[in-house]
DNA sequence: GAAAAAACTTAAGCTATCTTAAGAAGCGAA
DNA sequence: TTCGCTTCTTAAGATAGCTTAAGTTTTTTC
């Protein structure tokens, strides 16, 4: 039983959720696809390093995070399998990352190289579709956050983070959703208490 | 004279520093425009219309806010004269939009409008390629803005604001700038004093 | 399965930011 | 030019969220 032909079926009826691939589109995809294992804590992305690969996590968990100026983690985005993880910014920007992104799991991931995913593009529209609906959504979640950011107190937050992570948050620790919510994991432990 | 023919000028200098357009595709860009005159405190988009224009500001001043659950008001951009202003996410999403997008000064606006615009790209790829970037350069200031939420205090904020809106900063009531970095006008006042 | 490491909780004292309220200043329209 | 409306300031009291520090629980490693 080949694993591998599992994740890429996985990475097939996820696509073929937003766009329809055929057949031929299919075959091009696959031939181009990288497989890529993570330890538990192991880095996809660094610091000063650029991403170029689109990364759909076909197991495990994994998440972006930055530090600031007081070497604060600030986790920007998490995501288990059929999510995407990435520094979309040095992705779509080409320029060297800020980023860490971290495997939470022992994780496998389905790569895609932006070299051959751009000339697969033009042989498979829908594919560009895809991810044009991809980023789209990225920028919607995004502004989201600054919306919530602004609108809404730690605990309000904290029960949205519930709702869109439902099944993510079991699974890390949770100074990461701490940092996920811009609060300290002291507080965080202190908001579940008092709301329990 | 002419004040549009400058205004059509204005928008293919700004295109033209990030791609190259050609006279046939100067010409294609100009037979879609269209102008809109907006008064002081006229609104472009109010929540439950759809935003189905790129908006590039001629001349004048515009912003684009929420109204929280509290009717607390929110900026989420502003913009003046060679800046793009819309809500990116009805335009993109072709959803009904949650925001106001108005007139802080007596504004013209040049349009171009998504239908025209789709059949535009295919014709003059680099308009095409023009847009792409300013999606991606709007994901990225969208997503800086959530990284300086989660790492700087207010007034750290107040000073990176007025790095990056200079020009704005002067033309818009203070209220509207507490709005965007998220504090009360209170306390924005309390802080300027403070480090005067 | 014990020891070490990582994550979580509790609590006290502190700081940033908000709320409310009132007055001052600036600005636009008649 | 004045009146009325909008914006800005000041200040006192309240609250959300932070810091530090110590102790507890859970997970990992050998």
């Amino acid at each position: 039983m080949n694993q591998n032909l599992q994740y890429i079926q996985s990475l097939i009826n996820h696509i073929n959720k937003d766009v329809t691939l055929d057949e031929a589109g299919i075959e091009k995809l696959s031939s181009i696809l990288v497989f890529k294992d993570l330890n538990k804590k192991e880095f996809l992305i660094e610091p000063g390093q650029t991403a170029n690969t689109m990364n759909f996590i076909a197991q495990g968990c994994m998440r972006s995070y930055y530090l600031d100026e007081n070497a604060q983690e600030h986790t920007l985005q998490l995501g288990i399998e059929e999510w995407w993880i990435n520094d979309l910014y040095s992705y779509l920007s080409r320029k060297k990352s800020r980023m860490y992104v971290q495997a939470l799991e022992k994780t496998t991931l389905v790569q895609l190289p932006r070299i051959v995913l751009e000339t697969l593009f033009i042989e498979v529209p829908e594919i560009s579709n895809f991810f044009r609906l991809k980023i789209q959504s990225a920028y919607v979640a995004v502004q989201e956050r600054v919306i919530d950011s602004m609108s809404d107190d730690a605990y309000e937050r904290y029960i949205s983070f519930r709702k869109t992570y439902r099944d993510i948050e079991q699974r890390v620790p949770q100074y990461i959703i701490a940092s996920y919510l811009g609060v300290t994991p002291e507080f965080l432990s202190y908001l579940r208490k008092k709301h329990s």
